[in-house]
RNA sequence: GUGGCCGUAGCUCAGUUGGUUAGAGCGCCAGGUUGUGGCCCUGGAGGUCGGGGGUUCAAGUCCCCUCGGUCACCCCA
C-alpha cells in the first residue's frame, strides 16, 4: 500500500483508458468542428456564486455537493460541478457575437459517495450555443450528441425528449401539479412526501412506485405547453426525424438541473443498468443568461460524461476503442546512437516508434518490441552498422500466414538506411 | 448523508482450532542461447498482511477504532 493514494472517488486514467479517453476526445472535438463549435477553456473554479445562481438554488448538486472553500482572499469559490454555469458566465462577461457556439471537456466535481459511474472528479464533453432559440438548433446539438456516440460505436443507446415549457405555461403546469399532488400527498415516497412543495417537478422523476403510481394520474406537461412551446417543441422532433436521430417522448423526463426551459433530453445505455445508465443529457437554458446578470439570451447544450461512456463502451464490447498499435521498435545492439538517431528520423517522417533504453540485450529488447505491440521491429547490429543498413523484422500483428517452419529469419529483411523511411512506409501500408 | 460486503506482492488470490524466516499463479528483471520476440526451463527482485490501539507467552488470524475500496439508496455524467 502506497503512502498517498488518490482522494475517495477519484481515480487515475492511463494506459487503455487513457488511450480511450483520448479517442473520445479527439472524436468529439473533430465532431465539433465539423459543426463550427470553437472550444473554450474556463476555470475550474468560480466564484460560488455562479453555480448557486446558475445551477439552480434547490438542485442538489449544488446544496449537496459542492465542493465550496475560501480562498486566501476570503473569496468563497467552489469548484465546478458541472460545465454549463462557467460557459454562461464567460459569455456574459465578454459578450461574443451571437450565435456562439462552444464546446468543452471538463472536470466536474461533485462531493457524492462513490459507486459504479460516479465520482467526486469525473470529466463531461459538452457544447453550448448561446443566442438563438432556434429548434432546429436544438436539432443540431441533439444530433451531434448522437452521431458522437455512434462515432465512438455505442449502438445501445436510447434518446428520451421532454419539453419543459417556458416562464409563460410552466408556472401554471406547476400550480396545476401541485393543486394535484396536495390531495394526494400521503400517497408519495417518504423522501418526496417531506419535499414535494419546493420542488413538485421532482415527483414525476422519482423511480418509487408510490410515486410512479401517483404520478400516472397527474396533469401532463405535454397538455399544458403553451402554442408556442408546443410548436417549438414540434419543429425540434421534426428536425431529429429530418436528421434521423431516433428518440422517445418521455412526459415524465425532469432534470435535476434547475435551469432547463423547454426542450430536455437524455440518452441512456442500455448496455448499463439504471442506477447509472444516463451518459449524456443537457437541454434549453432560455433564462439562465438573465440569472447570471446578463441580457436576455435563449442557450442550449449538452454535458456528456466520458466515466459513463467508458462504462457503456465496455458493456458493449467495444474494447478496441483508441487501440493504436505503434508502428516500428528499433533494436539496437551497437550501444544506443543508431536507436537514438533512427527513432527520430522515423518519428520526422510520420511512423510512431519506440527504442529501449539503458543498453539491454538483443533478446530483451526484441521482447520488449513484442510487448509493445509494434509491427516491425527494426534490428540494428554491428553488421548492420558497419554496412550502413538495418535488419527489418515483422513482429506478431504482420506475421499472419508466415509458416514457423520457414526458419527464424522468415518475414524479416535488409534495407538501407539511407531508404528506411520509404521501405518502412510500403511495409506499414 | 444512510446501509451491505471487502482490504495479504504491481494484478488475481491461498494462508488450518492464534504458533518459527507469510505463499502461489500472472506480470516484471536476468540467465539458459555473446544475432532474433511469442513457447519452455532456471534464478531473482518485490510485502510495515490498509493504519492505530487492545487481548495473548505468541496476532495476517480474535476485539475496538479509523482509513480506503466496492455495491445499493439519494442524486446525477
Amino acid at each position: 500500500m502506497s503512502a498517498f493514494q488518490a482522494p475517495t472517488g477519484t481515480r487515475d486514467l492511463y494506459g487503455a483508458d487513457g488511450a480511450r479517453v483520448e479517442a473520445l476526445v479527439a472524436r468529439f472535438a473533430h465532431l465539433a468542428h465539423l459543426a463550427a463549435f470553437g472550444l473554450v477553456v474556463s476555470p475550474m473554479f468560480e466564484d460560488a456564486g455562479v453555480f448557486r445562481r446558475g445551477v439552480g438554488e434547490t438542485s442538489e448538486v449544488v446544496t449537496k455537493e459542492m465542493y465550496v472553500f475560501e480562498d486566501k482572499g476570503g473569496r468563497t469559490l467552489a469548484l465546478r460541478p458541472e460545465g454549463t454555469a462557467s460557459v454562461v458566465r464567460a459569455f456574459v462577461q465578454h459578450r461574443p457575437t451571437l450565435p456562439w457556439k462552444a464546446w468543452y471537456v471538463t472536470p466536474a466535481f461533485r462531493y457524492e459517495r462513490p459507486q459504479a459511474g460516479r465520482y467526486r472528479q469525473h470529466h463531461q464533453l459538452g457544447v453550448e450555443v448561446l443566442g438563438s432559440d432556434d429548434p432546429d438548433l436544438d436539432a443540431e446539438v441533439v444530433s451531434l450528441l448522437a452521431g458522437f456516440y455512434a462515432a465512438v460505436g455505442l449502438e445501445r443507446v436510447e434518446l428520451r425528449v421532454n419539453s419543459m415549457g417556458d416562464a409563460g405555461c410552466m408556472p401554471a403546469y406547476g400550480a396545476s401539479l401541485a393543486a394535484y399532488l396536495a390531495a394526494r400527498a400521503g400517497e408519495l415516497c417518504d423522501e418526496h412526501a417531506a419535499t414535494w412543495e419546493r420542488n413538485p417537478l421532482r415527483v414525476l422523476d422519482c423511480k418509487r412506485a408510490p410515486c410512479i403510481a401517483v404520478r400516472e394520474g397527474a396533469p401532463r406537461i405535454a397538455d399544458a405547453l403553451c402554442d408556442p412551446c408546443a410548436g417549438h417543441f414540434a419543429r425540434f422532433t421534426a428536425g431529429l426525424d429530418a436528421l434521423d436521430v431516433a428518440w422517445r417522448r418521455d412526459d415524465f423526463l425532469v432534470r435535476g438541473l434547475d435551469y432547463y426551459t423547454r426542450t430536455t433530453f437524455e440518452f441512456a445505455s442500455l448496455a448499463l443498468d439504471a442506477a447509472q445508465n444516463g451518459i449524456g443529457g443537457g437541454g434549453r437554458y432560455d433564462g439562465l443568461v438573465e440569472q447570471l446578470g446578463g441580457p436576455a439570451t435563449p442557450g442550449i447544450g449538452f454535458g456528456s460524461g466520458i466515466e459513463r461512456i467508458l462504462l457503456a463502451c465496455e458493456a458493449e464490447g467495444l474494447a478496441s476503442l483508441g487501440e493504436t498499435p505503434l508502428d516500428v521498435f528499433v533494436v539496437d545492439v551497437t550501444g544506443g546512437a543508431a536507436a537514438r538517431d533512427i527513432t527520430h528520423e522515423l518519428r520526422r517522417a510520420g511512423i510512431s516508434a519506440e527504442r529501449s533504453f539503458d543498453g539491454r540485450s538483443l533478446k530483451s529488447q526484441l521482447k520488449q518490441a513484442d510487448r509493445s505491440g509494434a509491427r516491425v521491429a527494426c534490428i540494428v547490429g554491428p553488421e548492420e552498422l558497419a554496412a550502413g543498413s538495418v535488419t527489418l523484422r515483422r513482429l506478431r500483428r504482420l506475421r499472419r500466414g508466415l509458416d514457423a517452419a520457414a526458419g527464424p529469419d522468415a518475414g524479416q529483411e535488409r534495407a538501407e538506411r539511407g531508404a528506411l523511411a520509404a521501405t518502412l512506409d510500403a511495409w506499414l501500408r
